[in-house]
DNA sequence: TTGAAAGCGCTAACAT
DNA sequence: ATGTTAGCGCTTTCAA
């Protein structure tokens, strides 16, 4: 592989000018700007990145760090930070932690070594985690992405005011027993904070908010799980006419283990997700929930740490500009409640 | 930012011992060891990535080419892919090109000036891309993802005979009306493949295989192109009776337009779709589609990839061992025909 | 406008 | 077992 020095002699220069031609063509003379590029070419020399990133102060990378791509509300959320760095010359470097907080941890240990510029995250749980303190104090760039942990740098929906107005519109369907299904409430900051808006709406209308029902997200055996759940609260005479999911992904498997259980959505049971997944439009019924702007959110926090990163030397990482104090805060974009069939009055009270 | 000279001063030793300790502790006396591993954790010392890739033969960096995320099908072999790294130290450059050619020029050029040890791509159309052969010629290690490319180091299904096969599962139900409905046909071999397929089962069923509908992928306003095509075949009296979709993304919009224009699936129509998504599972009713195992494609082909890289000289990309030449060989992987209730016998015929 | 030279942080001979 | 040293390929003063 041809290196700068080989295309210095093809080119009968130094390798400064090499450089500069590649890199500052106005510095160069005209003349001397198309022999390099021809010996370039002709070399098909490729300059060598590390070389660059090494000496420089800045690589171009940003790290992104999410829990998964099988959730397409992470995939959106990925679309929309590639189209926000689009065009600036930047790459990503890549990691899914499955949740998990050891993995997490290496993720960003790993991106570090890279020297990534930022870093762009999801955290499983962001309040828990002194993992964000950290990098704050080495002045690393970083944003956090649906982490709603409002005194952070952080992109996100109000999770706990959506999930209140989500519940409220079943509430007002004349649904009175409600139950919140999530995956394990204590490994995930926003899970918690929909349960507080759960139950937010329900006292609000006067109601007892209930234990959520736990499942397992990692299981394969959730139909069977939501089965018995359901079995058991048949027996007890306490089964919900409704179910408010802690996202789409859940609802759609929840509304499948109903089927096979037998029981129709939403004439049965209504159920109501958190996400806006697209695909859920697709459904018949079609799913309701409560739509978060996943690619805006990638967009934004992609968007939120570039400003980050030009505001401040590239090797030192110290501001050099005065530092956009937003950029340090939560940034809250709007939710959307969608209505969809997958909710109708409960059983017995049509409206 | 402490670097190895900081962490050696405080040891006491030489850069050198500090890189012996951190890459092959055996080689270093136990004592000098924890010297070093005290001062490099007092320093909070982070090796630089950057160096070591610069000076080492790889980089440990492999690029992931995708056309976008936004379609799940690629969402899952990137999780396929990332399982199959996990636990390599390797990490992903991660690029979508949103089925530009142009853009994968690019692309490609980026990951390797980083110096990626090999790459993954997914090309709009491999048989029309002379970037492979380029690839071939410089010594890249490379796979292709999803291309069906027969002479090329690639991992797929045999897309012809999968879209023959499930064209076939709609003859049987007794639909003789089928009309293929696919993006732009001339951008995608895969498309061209499943068109193939298409035409072998018609013909094998002495029916006359009919030009397929193609809708542009990236406009937003698909639903309005399908129902205008259905108006114009209902005036024509040709309104096909199934629908063969090129992939399952496509299956669900042209779902919802029928549904919008007021056709019932399967009842007035019948849809068979293509990828096998999971969410497919879970409409109502469930979408027969022709299932690719894209987890296992994503998977296969990083494992394959990582054995042409660990079977070279990672200076030069020469073999040293010699190479398996399978690796240079489509691996085709089974696919499977997912019944589902899309698929009826056709109005006024029932079985 | 161009060149010489000093590194960026690290690894791997080679020497001790 | 450890140290010395020569780069990996590039950018960027500083001088000319």
């Amino acid at each position: 592989m041809a290196d700068i020095r080989d295309v210095a002699q093809r080119a009968g220069c130094s390798i400064a000018t090499v450089s500069r031609a590649l890199n500052s063509p106005q510095l160069v003379r005209p003349e001397t700007l198309a022999r390099v590029q021809a010996a370039a070419a002709e070399l098909k020399f490729r300059p060598n990145a590390l070389g660059r990133q090494l000496r420089g102060e800045r690589t171009g990378l940003i790290g992104v760090m999410l829990p998964t791509l099988g959730n397409p509300v992470f995939a959106d959320c990925l679309e929309g930070i590639e189209a926000a760095i689009d065009g600036t010359g930047r790459r990503l470097l890549l990691v899914t932690t499955q949740y998990d907080p050891e993995r997490e941890r290496n993720a960003i240990e790993t991106l570090l070594q890279q020297r990534v510029d930022g870093l762009l995250l999801t955290l499983a749980d962001a309040e828990h985690s002194a993992l964000i303190d950290d990098l704050a104090a080495e002045g690393v760039a970083c944003q956090l992405v649906y982490n709603d942990a409002p005194e952070r740098p952080c992109v996100s929906v109000n999770n706990r005011a959506a999930a209140a107005q989500g519940v409220a519109m079943l509430i007002e369907a004349g649904h009175r027993d409600i139950v919140m299904v999530t995956g394990a409430l204590h490994a995930s900051d926003r899970a918690k904070r929909r349960y507080l808006g759960y139950g937010d709406a329900m006292q609000a209308a006067g109601l007892t908010p209930l234990p959520a029902f736990e499942i397992d997200f990692n299981s394969g055996a959730r139909g069977e799980r939501v089965r018995e759940w359901l079995a058991q609260r048949e027996r007890d005479g306490a089964r919900p006419t409704a179910l408010f999911c802690s996202n789409d992904l859940l609802a759609l498997g929840v509304m499948r283990a109903l089927r096979e259980a037998g029981l129709r959505v939403p004439d049965d049971m209504s159920v109501l997700g958190f996400d806006g997944l697209a695909v859920g439009e697709l459904l018949s019924p079609t799913l309701a929930t409560v739509v978060q702007p996943s690619v805006d959110i990638g967009r934004h926090a992609a968007q939120r740490l570039l400003a980050q990163i030009e505001g401040r030397d590239g090797r030192t990482g110290v501001a050099t500009t005065l530092p956009d104090a937003s950029l340090g805060q939560a940034l809250i974009l709007p939710h959307e409640i969608r209505r969809g069939g997958t909710v109708a009055a409960p059983p017995g009270k049509p409206r």
